[in-house]
DNA sequence: CCGAATCCTAAGCGATACTG
DNA sequence: CAGTATCGCTTAGGATTCGG
């Protein structure tokens, strides 16, 4: 087992949530523990468009080795997989949360968001169609 | 000029701050304006390397164009040049300072970091040799 | 002293096809 | 259903060289 070495904690942090999807990995499983198909279909209603599966597998697993969502292999046939935070998650999830809102803060003309911080909280339920 | 479109607000935030020696370049000039050379070799001492002069200026030029850092040229021969943080900079490098405080606290025997989150306040000054 | 220009490698991400 | 395997494009970042 390998250390890992960064200049500050932060780049530590960045590493973690760093990855186009695991921001909204984050924040889905936040508001509720999904499988695999799920979560594509959940991503696909908020942004009109999917994770690659490859992609989604490979950042979810990442995620687990980073201890902030957990899997639970129910073992069965068909296969039933399910996806959820950890204790640690939950606390990340409140900082993007933060990260969000100081976003939502310093935004101008010169950029959009898709999701926003209340939605995060789970506060306001979008109707996607 | 076009618009930027993130899925999430922290998406956003953490474009910004992504990038090697982002983080510590805002939180360097967090503690004093710096020119080129004086950054380069901050930043060496504080970590053992410097950052290939190609990437400093491209990040530094990042962190411009999202109004992080500020860039004063005094036209005087020879050259002048000072970086500092401009008001949401500062506003940045608490926000870092808030995760690498998190980072901190999650933190395990997997990870280590070269640079506490006191050091970044200021608090202490290292007696880097 | 303050960089820009070029070349190179590794990693991120997507599309497609296939498996237990 | 829940993924893995393969391919190919694009970007990040380091090494090196050059200019005002």
């Amino acid at each position: 087992m390998e250390q890992r070495k960064y200049f500050l904690g932060c780049n530590y942090i960045i590493s973690i949530v760093d990855g186009k999807w695991k921001p909204s990995i984050i924040c889905s499983l936040g508001l509720g523990a999904k499988r695999f198909g799920e979560l594509r279909h959940y991503l696909e209603k908020l942004y009109g468009i999917t994770p690659a599966e490859k992609v989604l597998s490979e950042q979810l697993h990442q995620l687990i080795a980073d201890r902030v969502v957990r899997r639970t292999d129910y073992g069965v046939m068909p296969p039933k997989v399910v996806y959820s935070l950890t204790d640690r998650g939950v606390r990340l999830k409140k900082l993007l949360i933060q990260m969000t809102e100081f976003a939502e803060q310093i935004q101008d003309d010169s950029v959009s968001f898709m999701y926003g911080s209340d939605e995060m909280k789970g506060i306001s339920r979008p109707n996607h169609k």
